[in-house]
DNA sequence: TGTAGAATAGCACGGACGTTCGTGCTATAC
DNA sequence: GTATAGCACGAACGTCCGTGCTATTCTACA
């Protein structure tokens, strides 16, 4: 007797799910043009033709697996962090976050949208280009929008330019997400969290001092 | 007339040059992988056959447009900075020298190795990806060794981390590369000089810091 | 300038790719 | 108990890939 999961699915959108999440894993680490069909169905012991039914073209295939992973990305690392309460808390929180989903390999080949923003930096226009785009631009203004609410809570230096705090941050936090991986070394992330941690002291207030963790490791 | 390049090499060396100045500007864009043979003749005008049989194998032929690429990034980048004095001068022409590597688009698809160590990072062992690690290790020594220098001259400060600084910086650069071509916008490469300039100022003694230029404009 | 040898082209191969098509299951609906 | 819809399968397509062979053209030097 199969698990008979929860029956507000049909089955067909339940492969789907099991398509994308595979998808999303192997995309993480060959990247999403490196995504072949035949490869994927084989990964999940059905035919080729089944699977592409599915989506009817590889293209259609590319854009649902950004939204399989953004999905993940938004439950690993945004809900997580929006739990804090806004301000500098939730400015570290949201670095944090990012850093421990790179340490429980949520995807297998590091963080999924660094990699595609990767792969589709340089190249022509295509659709999963502009969703890639957006996605980045977003966490880039997610980030932004932490550090601007600490700011207004005077948890950060007035004259505290946040697009820039944002930008240096998300530098620490790709450059751990490479390294690790190339160098399969997890200092990296540990130097990103020494990274963030002081770049927000120094930007921080007195007052959103005492609201960063005290310099001794946290549990 | 065709021009008639210095006749101290064999026309064979100078196609296999071309190639390779070919291969490496379409690598920056599509990846190793990405690169095609067939493409990558087509693009010089010759037999898929005829350039095969200068390498041997793609994996060669790879293995060749990474030495061709490094070759470019030590004339543009490491060799205008070394002709710095040593010491927190030299760590800061480093990194303005890739700056300006990335706007001078000396790749057309941004860094080369950026590219590479991304297409890599999470895929097996290979030859190619050996050769990356050691480029990108090679790099990072190169940004500690320059921040080990300025210590020791007593521009940074004495209990300065140098991995931990040129962990720091690359996260700046690699930022400015990525999103630099992802959106289209030079502003991410103001961004990584101001990090850059704000993130050696606080390292710096007195003395390293009369030695960084004014925090106005430099030309 | 003639000739040996290097450099390139032509052609064919096996395999993987995305894609299409026809068919057969296996449930639900009537 | 039969009609119907959803889902997956296997075979085949045209194209491009990397890679070998063989023939031809060109280049460099005696």
């Amino acid at each position: 007797m199969e698990r008979m999961p929860t029956r507000n699915t049909t089955k067909g959108a339940r492969t789907r799910e099991d398509i994308l999440r595979a998808a999303a894993d192997i995309a993480s680490v060959d990247g999403l043009d490196g995504l072949s069909i035949g490869r994927l169905a084989a990964e999940l012991g059905m035919s080729k033709s089944g699977l592409f039914a599915h989506f009817g073209s590889k293209e259609s295939l590319q854009l649902a697996t950004i939204e399989e992973a953004r999905r993940r990305y938004v439950k690993e690392v945004i809900e997580p962090a929006l739990s804090s309460r806004s301000g500098i808390t939730r400015l570290y929180a949201l670095c944090q976050a990012f850093l421990s989903y790179l340490e429980r390999a949520v995807f297998p080949g590091g963080c999924f949208f660094a990699s595609a923003m990767a792969e589709f930096d340089a190249k022509g226009p295509s659709l999963a280009r502009d969703r890639i785009v957006e996605c980045q631009e977003q966490w880039m203004t997610t980030l932004e929008r932490a550090a601007e609410g600490a700011r207004a809570k005077g948890e950060l230096r007035a004259d505290s330019d946040s697009r820039q705090l944002a930008f240096e941050l998300e530098g620490a936090l790709l450059s751990a997400n490479w390294y690790f991986h190339l160098f399969h070394d997890a200092t990296n992330i540990e130097r990103a969290r020494h990274a963030v941690r002081t770049r927000l002291s120094r930007e921080a207030t007195p007052a959103g001092l005492h609201l960063l963790p005290t310099g001794a490791q946290d549990s």
